[in-house]
DNA sequence: CACGATACTCTCCTTTTGGTGCGTATAAAT
DNA sequence: ATTTATACGCACCAAAAGGAGAGTATCGTG
């Protein structure tokens, strides 16, 4: 995880991306396609994957496997796979028995997980506000 | 959607955030709470509210539905739900016929839009190099 | 008087997601 | 000789997500 001692500097300078950007002038065809793969990316078995090898740097199948609680084998293979053809994460197998395969984050992979880093901030900063609007929500039924 | 000025300024900082983070003594349960909490407000639809919603203040339910393509009533009217629970919008009903129902961002839903911009940016800036990654690894087969 | 508009809810029904368990190659270890 | 470890692929099945369409209350409008 994170620490979360620049969280307000953080959240400030992206709130004041967002304030000072323009009207907004793209291609909807982009806006679409940004859309999908956000929609592919933010995933969660993705981002925990993505914070895990930001951490450790290389890691193989197992490794991974037992770094993250509740993933299932199917779901690990199946979303490295995804990630490796998108370029996040770059896969080497090693010819030895019994096989060994080896994972890092690539550069985009890396920076994909610093982008996500401000929501790993933002859930922990809020975490709190979160559960009291739940409950206060709940209880006025 | 955003502009991409200040993207590798956002990246530079979230990564030297993610470098210099402490080797991490997080409680599991916080963690655990953290991890659930991200896969809730990670959604693609909830993404693409908080954005319109950012973009144009105070928007009344049609207009939300008008202004996110592909969505479907019922999963907008959940959507909104959940996002109203967990105290991101709020939601003011005028008693009048036909009903009306206004929806806007609370600070909380703001500060969420604003960690989220990041990977706006990352995907807008980093849409063609994925795209290349995928053709790559599709043809090797 | 029929109609449209609004913000839903409710009921099917299909699609997608994801879990479980089994199979596999092979060499080292027991 | 049997077991163990690894990194999967495959087949099957249950659960969840999500789309389509109908129903609702009420009032102004044509």
């Amino acid at each position: 995880m994170v620490s979360r001692a620049f969280d307000d500097e953080v959240v400030a300078r992206a709130r004041a991306i967002a304030e000072t950007t323009p009207p907004d002038t793209v291609d909807p065809k982009v806006e679409a396609l940004v859309t999908q793969l956000i929609g592919r990316v933010a995933d969660k078995w993705t981002m925990l994957i993505l914070e895990l090898l930001e951490e450790q740097g290389e890691l193989r199948f197992t490794q991974i496997f037992r770094g993250i609680d509740g993933i299932s084998q199917k779901m690990l293979t199946q979303t490295l796979r995804q990630m490796e053809r998108d370029g996040l994460v770059t896969r080497t197998v090693h010819a030895v028995v019994p096989p060994r395969v080896d994972y890092r984050l690539t550069h985009l992979g890396n920076s994909l997980g610093a982008a996500f880093c401000g929501v790993w901030l933002w859930a922990e900063e809020h975490l709190n506000e979160v559960e009291a609007a739940r409950t206060a929500f709940d209880t006025r039924g």
